[in-house]
DNA sequence: TCTGGGGTCCTAGGACCC
DNA sequence: TCTGGGGTCCTAGGACCC
C-alpha cells in the first residue's frame, strides 16, 4: 500500500470506523454447544422441520459449499444438502451470546453501535486500526469461542463493505485510497443499500457498474429513482456516507407480529381469531415499550404470494390493548377475502418524533 | 425459490388547507 | 369550471437489511 511520507505523529490520530461481524453466527452458536457438529454442514431455520414453510436463518460454511444460503426455503436447502444437520431457530440463545459479545466489545476503547445480533459498528481513534481489530477479534474469541471478521473503513459504508472482503476470520481495510481499485468494476448491488431489483433498474438506465453510477448525473437519477434515492445511490457509489458511530440507545419506530400458516386459511372466523391473537401480542409489546401507538396496520398475504396492507391513524395515540385490537379487526374488514390466506400480520407504529 | 419474521426508509397520489 | 401554487397529512406499496 502506498503511504504518505510519514509526518511526525503529533496531530490528532486518525478516526476509524470498524465493522465487527461474527462469522456464520447462528450456526456457530449451535456448533459451540454441540461440538460433535464441528466440520459438518449445519442449517438453522424454522422449527427444524424440512417440510415446513420456513427459510434458512444461517448455514455453516460447510453447508454453503452445497449452495445453501440465508433466506433460502428450507425445503430447497435440504434438497441441495441432504446430509446437513437441520436445527430449529433458538432466538433466546442467540440473544444471550450476542449480549456477551457486545459487552466484550464495550470493554475496548471504542464507541459501539449495535446493528443486530451479530454486527456492530465501532468508532475508534487508533494509530494502527489493524492492530486494534486483531485485539478485538482475539478478545471476543477468548470470551465466547466465536470467530469474527472486522472491516476497517474511513466511514460506515466502507467499513461495512470491507467486512465482506475480510470474511472469514479476517481483517480488511477499505478507504478512499483503494475504493476505486476494489469497487469500480463491481455491479451496483455490491453496495450496502442497493439490492437486486434496483441494480437491475440501474443497469437498464445505463449504470451497470459502481463507476458508472458514481459518474451519473444526480438530476437524471433523481428523475428516475426519486428525489432522495437517486442522489443517494450516487453517493453510495462514491463510497460516501456519514462516519458518525453512535452508541445512542435504539428507539423503535414500530412493533409487529406476523405468522405464516403452514396451511392456508380460508375460514373468516379463523382469520378473525388469528388477527385478534396477533393484535394482543402487539399490544403487549407496545405496553412494554411504554409509549402509545399512533397507527395500526394489518397485513394479509394471499396465496400464492400477494401481499396487501391496510392501516389507520388512531384518533389519538393509545397503548390500550382494546383500542389496538379493535383497530386491527376494523382493518380486517377492508380486505377482499377471495383467496386463501397464507400470512397475517399486525403492526403498531409509534408517533414520529 | 412455493418463498420467515422483524424491522427501516422512501415514493407517489389524493385529500385538504390557505 | 379552459380549473394556481404551495404545504402537509394520510395511505398503500416497494425495496432493502439482518
Amino acid at each position: 500500500m502506498r503511504r504518505r511520507p510519514s509526518a511526525p505523529h503529533t496531530g490528532p490520530v486518525s478516526d476509524w470506523v470498524l465493522h465487527f461481524d461474527l462469522d456464520q453466527f447462528i450456526a456457530a452458536v449451535e456448533v459451540a454447544r454441540r461440538p460433535e457438529l464441528h466440520g459438518r454442514p449445519v442449517i438453522v431455520g424454522g422449527n427444524g422441520d424440512p417440510a415446513e414453510r420456513a427459510v434458512v436463518a444461517t448455514a455453516s460454511y460447510e453447508a454453503r459449499e452445497f449452495g445453501v444460503d440465508s433466506g433460502m426455503p428450507l425445503r430447497l436447502a435440504v434438497k441441495r444438502c441432504p446430509d446437513a444437520v437441520l436445527l430449529p431457530v433458538d432466538a433466546p440463545a442467540y440473544q444471550e451470546v450476542s449480549d456477551r459479545v457486545m459487552a466484550r466489545l464495550r470493554e475496548f476503547p471504542v464507541v459501539v453501535e449495535v446493528l443486530g445480533w451479530d454486527e456492530a459498528f465501532l468508532g475508534a481513534t487508533a494509530g494502527d486500526p489493524e492492530a486494534l481489530a486483531a485485539e478485538i477479534r482475539r478478545g471476543v474469541e477468548e470470551e465466547t469461542g466465536l470467530s469474527s471478521s472486522v472491516g476497517i473503513g474511513d466511514n460506515k459504508l466502507r467499513a461495512k463493505l470491507a467486512t465482506g472482503f475480510a470474511k472469514p476470520a479476517g481483517i480488511y481495510r477499505l478507504t478512499q485510497e483503494n475504493w476505486w481499485d476494489v469497487m469500480a468494476e463491481k455491479p451496483t448491488d455490491a453496495l450496502w443499500g442497493i439490492g437486486r431489483k434496483t441494480a437491475k433498474k440501474l443497469t437498464e438506465a445505463g449504470y451497470p457498474t459502481i463507476l458508472d453510477l458514481a459518474a451519473a448525473d444526480p438530476d437524471a437519477l433523481a428523475a428516475r429513482f426519486g428525489p432522495k434515492l437517486g442522489p443517494w445511490y450516487r453517493l453510495l457509489a462514491g463510497g460516501i456516507s456519514d462516519a458518525e458511530v453512535s452508541a445512542t440507545p435504539y428507539v423503535p419506530r414500530s412493533r409487529s407480529r406476523e405468522t405464516t400458516f403452514q396451511q392456508d386459511l380460508t375460514d373468516l372466523e379463523t382469520i378473525a381469531r388469528e388477527i385478534s391473537a396477533l393484535a394482543e401480542r402487539v399490544a403487549r409489546d407496545v405496553a412494554e415499550e411504554g409509549r402509545p401507538a399512533a397507527r395500526v396496520a394489518v397485513k394479509v398475504r394471499f396465496a400464492p404470494f400477494l401481499t396487501h396492507t391496510h392501516s389507520v391513524t388512531l384518533p389519538a395515540p393509545s397503548a390500550n390493548p382494546a383500542v389496538i385490537a379493535a383497530a386491527a379487526r376494523e382493518l380486517l374488514g377492508r380486505f377482499a377475502f377471495g383467496k386463501p390466506v397464507r400470512l397475517l400480520g399486525v403492526r403498531a407504529e409509534f408517533p414520529r418524533a
